[in-house]
DNA sequence: CGCTATTAAGAGTAATATTCTCACAAATAG
DNA sequence: CTATTTGTGAGAATATTACTCTTAATAGCG
């Protein structure tokens, strides 16, 4: 099917949120949960990795919460997208030639390699504040 | 994950096939499936779509079996991807715009039309003669 | 200090989509 | 009419996605 999941749809989402409510405070993933309507324990763990890649800072406890770990038009949407959706690899041998029996003989894998160097530009040319506009 | 299925790779290295061994015979997708390393049944069902889109023709009975409806360089890579994997949609909001509940205010829409733009075009600039280089 | 309210983190479960199998039906050449 | 080959429908197995419930950390307050 080829398409974003649940994970990269919210997660941007949830980023665009902070963006546009990001005045150093934190906030909480309740919050976030409630304005976009996404479910909150989903939610809650599409953070692991947004703050393990360093896109997003989170803090325990009473008036914790989350925040951008860095300024918005220093993240890119691909970064995100990769964060949620792990590493752009449109077909399996962009991950790991291992992975195909043929190898040398394939015929398509340059194909896609250079059809996700496409998409991959287009999300790497694009930081969050180009998403709020 | 935004990950090409098995239904598009094994379609496609399948099409590779009829089109390497493409001297006007058919082909029975018994011969593929064995020379290709893909289930029978499974590549049986992927021909379906593909003679519904007229890539292939395919006869019944004795000496019958599959071949490309076209030349090989009439046909483009997106066309069998796409009748593979139904139409190219990075995002459900690309595919029917009241797939989301945000619309306007969604500020991804515009950057994953770009990306699948890029992306298609790589992949309508592919026929299949420019698999077998 | 220790309790409590609040919040993120982690472990575990349910739903859905994909991949594959099997059994049989329909067509066709000889 | 028979051997061969594609077509079709039901459905099992597996992988992925989506969601829920429990646990751990933190700050503030008496």
């Amino acid at each position: 099917m080829i398409r974003l999941t649940k994970a990269g749809e919210y997660g941007l989402r949830a980023v665009r949120y902070l963006v546009e409510n990001g005045d150093e405070s934190r906030i909480s993933i309740g919050d976030i949960s409630e304005n976009k309507k996404i479910p909150e324990p989903f939610l809650r763990k599409l953070f692991k990795p947004l703050v393990q890649h360093g896109i997003i800072n989170s803090t325990r406890g009473v008036s914790g919460g989350v925040r951008l770990a860095r300024k918005p038009e220093e993240i890119t949407v691909l970064e995100v997208v990769e964060a949620l959706e792990g590493p752009l690899a449109l077909n399996e041998c962009l991950l790991d030639d291992a992975a195909c029996e043929f190898l040398s003989e394939c015929g398509m894998h340059d194909v896609w390699e250079e059809a996700q160097a496409a998409m991959a530009k287009v999300l790497r040319s694009k930081n969050l504040n180009d998403l709020t506009l």
